[in-house]
Parts: structure tokens; C-alpha cells; sequence
DNA sequence: TTTCAAATTACGGCATGCCGTAAAAAGCAC
DNA sequence: GTGCTTTTTACGGCATGCCGTAATTTGAAA
């Protein structure tokens, strides 16, 4: 099992949660810090010492306070440990269970679990810490769920831009301005116009509004 | 302090971490579940045996599993609770930060304390069961700077109908006649039209999208 | 280069939203 | 009731969004 683990995570019940759950493993070599910035600088001087961590178990969403952070969350800190030490494994602990999130970070910072804090998490972080350790991916059951739904439209960046600038505020008949100084490549307020429409009708929509609600608590925006 | 306390919440690291909490403050007799209709179920044996709980600490949120159950959530339980046992005091412990839902827990549902789940929360939970046992209510930090933000809107009966209406996809000039079948008082579609209007210069809004993610965001709808 | 298909854009008609002003209705004091 | 204020409603002009069709451009193959 793993020897030398990090615990980033602050909220501290759940922090005392996961490291109780550690102990029941019986990993003695368990740090926790509070911070993302602190949790990188964990990881690096543990690499300068000729002692790195082996797992890395983060939240994603870590709430500002006065302390200022440079590390902006959970996402941030997963990229730059695996570019400080790209044999880390990391397991994300965290309550998010917006689909295009998880897959993000499955699919481009290429974490190896994710658990979502809900009944029974204590044991499924238990099951995740076996799988990886056998090198093999994890999901908590809920999250492979959600992935699976897919009923969801394919959002491409084309999509994502328009919506977030109607997100903003902007007018729908700016928007081409907007999307030619970014050089995204269909521009015209009629392709903007078609799109929408045409995600609306795959999502049974028939307003903006719905969207755009929508891609808030989806987590596409 | 608090001789008997249930803890109703569904995450099994959190529940664990309120055990523990509780056993710091050398509570001996504490119960807890992880589904809302057991906790109701188990506040009334408790009444009816003659030893009833002092305190219930609740989350909001409880997922939905296999388990059908009738109390949906951590609202209606408070609201169950209390109609059961008045006396029983009551904190909230939830992630939750919208503050509309918050404030009406106090107003309607008259809870004692409402701790977030953030940094510190182990520490404000004990603050909390101190000032709930001397007859003060008490909100965690995060929570008292949320509710006096009030740089919000204030959201009538009116507001909130028209703008779940305009969630749900109506168009602004339906709006009038789902109005007058409810019997809201105001109808016509230029008050509704009016009303957006205001309600956006103050939020500093240009368009209705703004205005929905907004609420979504705060719990208003 | 030429040719063809696909993607993109332009345009136009119509519905809806936006916002001001004026009329009507409701409430209230006398 | 009369006269007054406040709230609600009706209307109209203009901008924007909606959606189809046609023109244009792009890109790849011959």
C-alpha cells in the first residue's frame, strides 16, 4: 500500500476525516496541510529531500480566506504536482459532481480517482486507494453514474465562448465582435444564431435562460 | 452541556468527523444516520421512551439512493422535528452558502446555529454547541459576512414567480396569464416587464440571463 | 486549376423583449 | 361622493432575438 501521503483538503472535518481514514489502512506517513500553495510546496521539498510522496488526495474547491493563495483550487494544483513530479498518483476527494469537471480532469490532468464526497465515501476512498495502487483508474459509483447520463450535448470551445459571453451580459449580436478579436474561427451572428438554436432543441429548450441555467450547474461555464 | 445528540448526515466521512467532534467535547450519548426519515424516526421513539435528544445537528442536502425516502431533504426534517419536539435545538451543517435558503432557515424554520462546511468547521461547531446551549444563536463566520452582503435585491413573492416562470422557459408575454391563474396580484405583462427592469439596474444587469444565473447562484430559485 | 460538397455568412420576415409615456384603476383622506 | 396620489395597465416605437432560405466562401479531390 501507499507509504508517504498528502492531504490537501480545508475543511477541516473532512481533512480529519480522510486522515482517520488513512490510519484505518494503517499508512503511518500521513501529512495534511489546508492550502493548495502549501500543498505544492510539500510535494517539491519532499522531492528536494530524496523522499516524495507516492499519492496526492485533494479537494478541488479550496474557499479563500485572508491567507492569499497562488494556486486558485484543486484543478491548478493536480497540473502543477504532476508537472513537479509526473509519477505522483492523485485521487480528487471532493462534492463536485458537475460531469464536464470530473472528465476534465480525467482527460487532461489525467488524475487517477475521483470520489465524491457523499454516503459511503469513507469506503469507497478506501477502494480507490487499493485500485490505484494497483495502477488502475477509479470512480465512486455516483460519479460513474454521471459520467454515463451523456443525454448531455457535446459542448464545443465554439459553444462554450458564445454562452459564457451571454453569461456576461453581451448581446447576442456583439458577439461575433468578440469571437473575431479571439480568432475563433465561425463568427457570424448567424452561425452564433444556428448553434444555439440547435443546442437548445437537442436539450429541449426553448429559451436562452434554460441554457444558460443549464450550463451553470452543469459546470460548462 | 449537551447530554443527547443525533447527528443526521448522509456523507460518511462528515458524519464520522461530527462523532468525533462530539466525543472532543466529551458528549458520551451521541446517535446518528444517514437518511432523514430515521432521524425523524428515531427524535420520536426518542420522545416517545421518555428520553428525548437535546440536540440535532443536520445536514441540508441528503442524496437520494435505492433508500425511498419521504422527508427530502434537511428543511423539511427541521420543519418535522420541531413540529415533534419544540424545544429541540437545532444546528444546521451544510455547505450550502446560499443566502436566501440560510436566512429563511433562521426566519421560518427558527434553527439555532448554521455552521458551513469550510475551514475551521470542527472549531465552529464547537462554538456553535456552546452558544446553542446558553439559548444564543450562532452562525459561523463565512455565514455572517453572506448574510449581511444584502448588496442583493430584495426578492418579492412577485419577483420570484415571474423569474421561475422565466426558468422554466415562458416567454415574457405568457408570463400575464400564469400570473392570474395563481392570483398574483400584479399581471399585466408591464409590470412584469417593468419589475425585470428594476430588478436588473439594481443588480447591475443588462439582460434576463445575467438575472437567472444570479438566482440560481443565490437560492432564490 | 476546376469542380463539388460542406461550412459559413448574409439577409429578410416575423415574434419577442425593452422601455417610455399615457391612460385607467385602485386606495385613501376629506 | 370628490379630489388626490399611487399603482397598475395599455399602447407604441424601436431594438433584439428567432429561424428559414439563399448566396458566398472554404477546403479537399480530381
Amino acid at each position: 500500500m501507499f507509504k508517504k501521503v498528502l492531504i490537501a483538503e480545508d475543511q477541516e472535518m473532512a481533512n480529519i476525516s480522510v486522515q482517520k481514514t488513512l490510519q484505518d489502512l494503517a499508512i503511518k506517513d500521513v501529512h495534511y496541510v489546508y492550502y493548495c500553495d502549501d500543498a505544492l510546496a510539500r510535494i517539491k521539498k519532499a522531492i528536494r529531500d530524496g523522499n516524495p510522496f507516492d499519492l496526492l488526495i485533494t479537494d478541488l474547491i479550496f474557499e479563500d480566506d485572508s491567507t492569499p493563495q497562488i494556486l486558485s483550487g484543486g484543478e491548478e494544483l493536480v497540473a502543477a504536482a504532476i508537472a513537479a513530479q509526473p509519477d505522483l498518483k492523485i485521487v480528487v476527494l471532493s462534492s463536485e459532481g458537475r460531469s464536464r469537471l470530473i472528465e476534465n480532469l480525467f482527460k487532461s490532468a489525467s488524475i487517477h480517482a475521483y470520489v465524491r464526497k457523499a454516503r459511503r465515501d469513507a469506503q469507497y476512498i478506501k477502494e480507490a486507494l487499493e485500485a490505484v495502487y494497483q495502477h488502475r483508474i477509479y470512480q465512486s459509483p455516483e460519479v460513474r453514474e454521471v459520467l454515463q447520463e451523456r443525454n448531455s450535448h457535446d459542448f464545443t470551445t465554439f459553444d462554450i465562448h458564445v454562452i459564457t459571453l451571454l453569461a456576461e451580459g453581451v448581446s447576442q449580436k456583439e458577439i461575433p465582435d468578440y469571437l473575431e478579436e479571439r480568432g475563433i474561427k465561425p463568427s457570424s451572428l448567424s452561425s452564433v444564431e444556428k448553434r444555439l438554436n440547435q443546442i437548445r432543441s437537442v436539450l429541449g429548450f426553448t429559451k436562452n435562460e434554460q441554457l444558460l441555467i443549464y450550463c451553470n450547474e452543469h459546470g460548462i461555464i
